[in-house]
DNA sequence: TGTATTTATGTGTACGTTAACGTAAACAAC
DNA sequence: GTTGTTTACGTTAACGTACACATAAATACA
């Protein structure tokens, strides 16, 4: 904390209690609003504390409470490219808090939508401090997570978003831009008039239909040339996006840009390519992962819409934890901006994927 | 710190020396290679420390280093637009550090190229703990900067890098990339053969040639039916860069497209709207203030390119930070993606703008 | 008036770490 | 053998805060 003083050292609490002829303890009595205080010197303490500057000194703080944190990330294996990474945000987050004692807890189950549930209950059976999750269908989970919360455990959604549950505050990539952004992009490739298709995991989840959302609008305003097909939901199977996607490509309304507005793009892409289309249809996908990156280098793909997963992880961590610190403070709802990456500021963003299983020493 | 331990308490030094049937002096030699311990000892420090899963306790420790941090940052008032908010996440960085008592002093000079000699000057004589700056003419500061390192104060660099001067460290974006990136995307809208005009501040600055080399080489890359035209430098005279727009656009090879890699962007967009062009020449610009928000969002603006200034700032405080904390840990040279803000993302964006000085409360 | 009760205030200790200081032994130089 | 020097360790006092405890003052009740 960067402190002014003209002495150059910091006002503490026992300068105020010096200046003012008193002690330490009704010093900290006054500060912290505590009970056992007259309201005349409560007054004074406070008038002093703000002539002096007086910042509490953390470190100090920190130390004597000696807090101890038990923290649950409830998340998916499911889709490692994109899970693994926000993990690994959210423990760089606790790792980096400074002056408590933090458990973090990851409780993992398959896929969205598959034994959330029970790992959210589970969860919820060990009392932890905060429990950070993503909640793949939402109106299934919200009586849950009002249950929860209700209970005493503070709930924080991050990925997407919950609305109405009763959870505390998310922390996601702005859905509704993201698509309105896939489709701008697409608008300015496709100057004729033309066909564009979308496939989504699943419209259950809030993000999804966003995102959905979004684009559709963003084609209507800005993009009457472009004609949107009907959404197909591959319900994050990639079978079924494989088949619907070849069903799609085969059919007389041939699209000539597609939307994958999940991170599940890799079974799409697999039709388009064996369709001999990849590079002659447009593709916008979502999220970042190796197998993307020669298709965006070679311009096979236009773009990926990088949903910034370590941000993410961190921003929810910090988001939990400065509601565990000061629980009346109003929390905000974060709507992060996705990175749009292109064919140039690939490099930038290469570091960022975590290595391949095969690059694992043997 | 996440910190695992058996007994629900985090193991600290004089758990390490009870261990041992030592003193937590010794403990205290062998963990920080200080003088005074044997080889044997230290190494049995070490291993039981590994064992306990020791973590040092931050806050702990820079209770009792009380360390005070004097540290300035000499920046140009002008593009306010920009070096606003890169002060703001400066002083942001600061304000939250934990457990040090910093002093953080704003030197600010004219604009780049004047007066920033002086100010730097002016600030080495001070001996600051670091000194955070942007190089505007690094030819001319790299002696500067190496005598000023050589006398002992860290120098770092944020928004723009001079290369080879003895800076520890620098913090910017991509210039390359972002060069790159303003060509494709005029590649993707512009489809028939074209000419493309560039107009950049200073090509001294070393980032502003980085982003024209990014955008020469993208388009001959990728863009082959783009015809460069030659760069325009504009000094950072708002006068200058309008009579020059204007000739270009008056000529007989009038572009259809401009990048403008400065955020001195404005008497640019002047002319062209002059001109009565806005609109039919596609236009990408840099960095993002108020005069462009009802630009893009007409469509007049094909993109502009944002610096993230808060994230630069924050970022250079930090890394100074991480240097001054330890000396000879390495330090990376950062390279952020700057956003790209197109139509549909603009919003998202619209609250990291500083309020425009016609706002002041009167 | 005396005693219990409440209210206001002062005092002391602990949090984990660092660094100054103290001490004891080993060794070298005379 | 005395003295000085070096090396390896032990001891202890802070750092600023929070809180439990002790004490004093004020008020209540008999």
């Amino acid at each position: 904390m960067a402190t002014i003083n003209k002495s150059g050292k910091a006002a503490g609490i026992r300068d105020i209690a010096k200046a003012l002829g008193t002690s330490i303890g009704t010093v900290d009595r006054a500060l912290h609003g505590r009970t056992g205080v007259s309201a005349r010197t409560k007054a004074r303490v406070l008038r002093m504390a703000e002539q002096l500057g007086y910042k509490p000194n953390i470190a100090a703080r920190s130390l004597k409470l000696n807090r101890k944190l038990r923290i649950a990330a409830v998340l998916p294996r499911e889709i490692a490219a994109f899970f693994d990474p926000l993990r690994g945000g959210i423990r760089a987050a606790a790792e980096e808090t400074v002056g408590m004692q933090i458990t973090l807890d990851f409780v993992d189950y398959p896929r969205l939508g598959s034994g959330d549930l029970a790992a959210l209950e589970s969860a919820a059976t060990k009392h932890y401090d905060g429990i950070l999750f993503t909640p793949g269908r939402p109106r299934e989970l919200a009586p849950v997570i009002r249950r929860i919360v209700g209970e005493g455990t503070p709930m924080f959604c991050v990925a997407s978003d919950a609305p109405d549950s009763g959870r505390i505050a998310s922390v996601a990539v702005d859905a509704y831009t993201s698509g309105a952004l896939a489709a701008e992009l697409i608008s300015h490739k496709l100057q004729a008039p033309s066909r564009v298709a979308t496939i989504t995991g699943e419209l259950a989840t809030f993000d999804h239909a966003e995102k959905l959302r979004g684009f559709a609008a963003s084609l209507a305003l800005y993009a009457p040339h472009l004609t949107l097909l009907p959404v197909m939901e591959s319900h994050e199977s990639p079978e079924d996006a494989y088949r619907q996607t070849i069903t799609l490509l085969k059919s007389r309304t041939r699209p000539d840009a597609i939307y994958i507005s999940t991170a599940n793009s890799l079974p799409v892409l697999r039709a388009l390519e064996e369709q001999k289309l990849l590079g002659r249809v447009q593709v916008v996908t979502t999220d970042l992962f190796h197998e993307l990156v020669p298709l965006l280098e070679s311009g096979k793909l236009l773009a990926t819409l990088y949903q910034r997963p370590q941000a993410q992880g961190k921003m929810a961590f910090e988001t939990l934890l400065g509601h565990l610190m000061e629980k009346d403070k109003p929390v905000k709802i974060h709507r992060l901006a996705p990175h749009i990456i292109l064919r140039s500021n690939l490099p930038l963003f290469l570091n960022r994927l975590t290595d391949p299983p095969w690059t694992a020493a043997s």
